[in-house]
DNA sequence: CTTTACAAACCGCCCAGTCGGTTTTATAAA
DNA sequence: TTTATAAAACCGACTGGGCGGTTTGTAAAG
């Protein structure tokens, strides 16, 4: 075989293996040594195709986060033209997206927060700039974000297994966020007219956290 | 002081600290020598109190679920008079206290997730019989859902640190999911009971759980 | 022959848990 | 109160295993 296509399958069993593992038995339990003994690989070849865990954990994350990217871009390039709010339309459906396919990107979020919570400074970018895109958007910024938690809601709730709701539920609920009709009839242009001003200041100067 | 009190102290002393370490440094280095010095204890002080490690992650959970639990019965008794969904308005209003407390219940949750999942056994039956509630007082059990996971939404979005909003978007965001006049607008009856003959009767059930 | 992919033994550190010993509190007889 | 004894709280050195990472060796690819 192919030298490329060698090291492409053995990375590739020990991302399965880790996202296996962190599913079966938790955060806590992702070893190398488990890592490679859930992929057949020996911890040798593990540490061939990545020097470090933490070099594991943001393979993971980046491999998890091209997959929904590469799932937005493509359902954004189908909404962008019917929807009014294609970028919360995209998300929602990404949220669901992640909250139906069993080996969650979110499972690799919550490892890296494990090992190293900054590992999470680059998908948490990413994040926000959706986030502000689906605010300058939207007519009423604050339920569209409204729906947006609620989606996440949904996603983080069924990940730590904590949802009563049956599979048909979850999508019949994922259903009504998607579908702006149901959500015209409340809506609150602008940022609530109150006394101040409804400048949506949408990108926020990000704290960045520091580690000891 | 007396025996008791000396114990109580020193358990306190040592579960404060596991909350500080995980909230400071992440969920991953939360270890018993940790513990020890934070707390201003020795280990052999902290593993009097607490035989194993576990026992200290379930000690935390139990102290953090209680803590939100009262939260929950004092707002319950005054939201119970006035609301036509005092579950879910006691819902909403305790996972707004848990993302405003800086100790959030979510860290211990989080830690026992690391640890040992099955710890989330007892918390997942809770929250469990807190959504069958909301459900079943609730015109729209759907809608009531959804806000639900707004909620949840907001708090753990915040608590991974993925949060563009400021406090006062925050807080504003709570408020409306709280507010049920914003809602009213597009309830659907369907799905269960309908029962829309005038009397809004609104479940007077007066306990939150009712199972044996 | 050189480089790359993998294997397996190995190393040092960290961590949960143990253990013998010391100090503080509780009990109670004198 | 004093004294004797037990029990509980606390201390810190120690241990055994697990873990991340290294090293040495081998086979396949180039």
């Amino acid at each position: 075989m192919d030298n490329a296509s060698r090291s492409e399958r053995s990375r590739n069993a020990a991302l399965e293996a880790a996202i296996a593992i962190i599913a079966r038995d938790g955060p806590g339990r992702l070893t190398l040594d488990a890592i490679a003994r859930e992929s057949g690989l020996s911890k040798g070849g593990v540490m061939h195709q990545f020097r470090t865990k933490e070099a594991v954990l943001k393979a993971l994350l980046d491999r998890q986060m091209a997959h929904f990217e590469e799932f937005a871009t493509s359902t954004m390039a189908k909404v962008s033209a019917t929807s009014a709010n294609p970028n919360l339309a995209t998300q929602l459906a990404t949220v669901r997206e992640a909250a139906t396919s069993p080996n969650s990107a979110a499972l690799a979020l919550v490892a890296a927060m494990v090992e190293n919570p900054s590992l999470m400074a680059l998908p948490r970018e990413r994040e926000m700039e959706r986030m502000a895109a689906i605010r300058e958007e939207a007519t009423d910024p604050d339920l569209a974000m409204l729906r947006w938690a609620g989606a996440m809601g949904l996603l983080l709730s069924s990940l730590f297994g904590m949802s009563p709701l049956s599979k048909d539920e979850h999508q019949r609920l994922f259903a009504r966020l998607l579908d702006d009709a149901q959500w015209t009839g409340l809506e609150r242009p602008g940022a609530k007219r109150t006394a101040k001003s409804g400048a949506p200041s949408a990108a926020k100067a990000a704290t960045p956290r520091k580690r000891a």
